[in-house]
DNA sequence: CTTGGCACTCGGATGCGCTGAGTGCCAGGG
DNA sequence: CCCTGGCACTCAGCGCATCCGAGTGCCAAG
């Protein structure tokens, strides 16, 4: 059904598409590219692609356009992954190179890709279900409140003010600490919550109240999925380049933008740092994002995936480009992870 | 100069212009409000007006728009902060209410500003510089590598990962984190830092390598402008009702609100909570938002202004609204913060 | 000083015809 | 059987002329 010409005509029209941003013809397309035949046989081809679905004319009498169909047989079948220029490797690996902490390291890495691709970049924090306790602290503020601070493989610092019924005496909170330390260190957060939950017993009678109120606060911390899951966006200025028709298409795609909800169910599960995925139009679950395209992939110290990170933007896009800037900001963020 | 009447005049078209968007002319004027004359007199008035620069046509044979000079007078002179309804200050109330920790506080105020006003929120996370040291913890991670978190008074937490020469027994550490807090618990930042630098010389010689190292990234988190000034944004959906011509005015003004460094340029220097600061068009001394408007106050525990936020929206806004938000936001988060 | 009246301006909406890129189809040739 | 050049047809976008009405400035009378 589909020959390799076809698939080299809708290659073409793709790219000449993505490019121009304007429907494209049999006459220009054979212009642009060395298809080695005449503007007829590509018509006719092109009558055939339509057929099947993969492209489409917005009106009679204009040229075609990729459908998401399309788009999704361009980016399985008819590109790689391009590499990134030595400079644009570069550039990652100093800017990245730079940065101090974990909060840093995401700030800088949604910036960097927002510049790479040109497009709306997102990056989730590591999630703490995945990650592991590396200690736990506890520091008095006033006699009725402590601060609990937990810190996380990942780097990540979690904080929670607990009221407590009462004075806590120094070597009690010593011993508090001490023994938090020692059931929580180095297990994965939800272990830990669960190791945690049977120190009150070990306690004297009076001392109980304060200690459960402190493992119920450790528990909120690291359970919260609303804390636990934060992410970082950048690159909305690119958004002006994407809608000719505003009202209808941006003010939507801004808000979903803002809901941080939203932008975790479009990263999606994470997936190994070595596959890249891509959504396309409608296969993106959420309704006004129906005009874009989103491509992720996991990231984390290690193989596995600790959270995940990628772009949004419009379906016409330089879908190879992204790719593989994804691919590589997720590879040195990783590399950066470990290091730390 | 100006009677009375003529800065009736000037409130109704500036009131007017804001809710229709739209140039208005003397005889719509009259209609929509009880200005108790005739048409021609406004024309008279709305010429005098124009002679003084607070107004202006787009073009001849159109109404007439408010200048930067006429926002100007309307927001010294014709207007105070309208109060905001029991409605929106109950939601105010709960919503900030519910916030767990600094970061939090943070983004509601913002989400909430957005929403209240309608215009892009901005929020200044309180300055390190002011506040004051409430607790340094250090933490090992490796051989070769600690954890430094020092506990601000504002509840923020700022996290350094150090390099040292060789392990750090732990009684050494016991030490180190003693001293350090003896000698910044309750101060400033600033001097907090310069305190603990001279902290060195007290130990032995062999120690000296290690707790230099530890000062120095003290002296660094403490000092570190980038990092310890950053802002939260929001609402920048809202974005989209401001500019119909989009290629010209709204790509320089996302752009620019990326950068956080002219963010914080335009929440300028923190104010008293109880004042609000309104700058109109060009008196906003950046180029590319020239075409809007910023409305901050500064915030904070007790009655000095640890940090500033605000909005920015199109100069033809509701500065009445905009600032009764502005300042109420401000006084709530005030509130959570000293009792935190 | 205010007011009704009047002539004038001009941006924006409406309507119309042309143009050219693009299409589908067909008959002839390798 | 597939490719190709040719041809008639379609139609969005443009340039241009026209019209409309909100808005203005000015003036003479109250």
């Amino acid at each position: 059904m589909l020959d390799d010409r076809k698939l080299d005509v809708l290659r073409a029209i793709v790219e000449d598409y993505v490019n121009t941003q304007e429907p494209v013809g049999s006459k220009t397309l054979v212009e642009r590219h060395r298809l080695g035949v005449s503007s007829a046989t590509v018509r006719n081809d092109m009558a055939a692609l339509e057929e099947d679905g993969y492209i489409a004319q917005p009106h009679t009498s204009a040229g075609r356009i990729p459908t998401d169909k399309g788009y999704r047989l361009f980016v399985d079948n008819l590109t790689r992954i391009k590499p990134l220029s030595g400079a644009e490797k570069r550039a990652i690996a100093t800017f990245l190179e730079g940065a101090v902490g974990l909060d840093d390291v995401v700030h800088r890495s949604v910036r960097l890709l927002a510049q790479l691709t040109r497009q709306i970049a997102i990056v989730q924090y590591p999630t703490l279900a995945r990650s592991t306790v590396r200690h736990v602290e506890i520091v008095t503020l006033t006699d009725r409140r402590v601060l609990l601070v937990i810190i996380t493989s990942a780097g990540r610092v979690e904080q929670r003010v607990v009221e407590i019924s009462g004075p806590l005496p120094e070597e009690l909170l010593a011993d508090v600490r001490a023994r938090l330390n020692t059931s929580a260190v180095g297990q994965r957060l939800a272990d830990a919550a669960n190791r945690v939950s049977v120190l009150p017993e070990s306690f004297h009678v009076d001392d109980r109240p304060v200690v459960t109120s402190l493992v119920a606060a450790f528990a909120e911390a690291v359970a919260d999925e609303h804390v636990g899951e934060r992410v970082a966006i950048g690159g909305t200025a690119n958004l002006v380049r994407f809608g000719e028709d505003f009202e209808s298409s941006m003010r939507p795609l801004l808000e979903a933008l803002e809901e941080h909800v939203v932008l975790l169910r479009l990263l999606g599960e994470a997936t190994s740092p070595s596959t890249v995925t891509v959504r396309i139009g409608h296969e993106v679950d959420h309704e006004s994002l129906a005009a874009a395209s989103v491509v992720t992939t996991g990231y984390g110290p290690g193989e596995e995936a600790l959270a995940t990170l990628g772009i949004v933007g419009p379906i016409r896009m330089d879908y190879p480009g992204s790719m593989a800037a994804v691919h590589a900001v997720a590879r040195y963020v990783s590399r950066i992870l470990s290091d730390a």
